[in-house]
DNA sequence: CTAAAACTTGACGCTGACGTCAAGGGCAAG
DNA sequence: CTTGCCCTTGACGTCAGCGTCAAGTTTTAG
């Protein structure tokens, strides 16, 4: 069992966002009488999946559906709607992302190739160096 | 020439959002006697590529550094190298959208298809139906 | 000419995921 | 027992990209 400065180095958050998670029923907690904080090993794996689908842009609300599918495997009909919501946002997302970073490969192109040819692309035929 | 109004209905964005653009360096304008803007054709586009990029994550103040670069093929060494951090954090990002997405995926799978078997894939050999 | 519509600057509001004090309580070591 | 670190709740602060209201000016339509 984990104390909450604990969980927040294994996990590398800080104790102030494992609170929120807490306040926001993303990560639950064993109290002692005191009211100290005991989390389990396999919180440090939960707070991971809580970092990872903030960073796929759901908000509090959507962590806390998702939550309980992921990692109990339970897909509540409401979950499921949720889950292709997002799954098509983040799909969109990606698409964004890529073509984004694509324009910056191309200006990258232009801005370090000398002899650069803005309406050809000019790819070596069949034979590239290595 | 758009006046403001014309250049959010075109773009897409409110006339506020226009505004501080232009008061973060971003989206010039030529200024009537009596102050209002006027935007030329090529605004419409130039939104749009601020929008990809504010999208994409950046910060006003590094959109600032690569619209240059974007649209006018003019790259400063300090903005290249700007041009490569990003690069580089949108790839990372892309990358962890598409290990959420697969994630989610088969939560998907498992919550939709009812035999379904954590360990194996289960993959049809080489025929499926249809 | 006049009224409505669109524009101007200025400034405060909002949202979300925390950061950051503040003021106190708990707990193992010497 | 006391020192010192870790913990508690509560509450206000931050940052970024705008939303929104206010009060006044300018342009456009009839």
């Amino acid at each position: 069992m984990f104390r909450i400065g604990d969980l927040a180095a294994q996990a590398g958050v800080s104790t102030r966002a494992l609170r929120y998670y807490e306040e926001k029923g993303l990560l639950a907690a064993v109290r002692s009488t005191s009211g100290q904080r005991y989390y389990p090993e396999s919180a440090t794996e939960r707070v991971r999946t809580i970092q990872h689908l903030y960073s796929a842009g759901l908000f509090s609300q959507g962590v806390a559906t998702l939550l309980p599918c992921v990692d109990a495997q339970e897909t509540s009909p409401e979950a499921l709607a949720v889950l292709r919501t997002e799954r098509e946002r983040i799909d969109q997302q990606i698409r964004d992302l890529t073509a984004t970073r694509n324009r910056l490969d191309e200006v990258i192109v232009i801005a370090t190739v000398p002899g650069h040819c803005a309406a050809a692309p000019e790819v070596a035929p069949h034979a590239t160096s290595r």
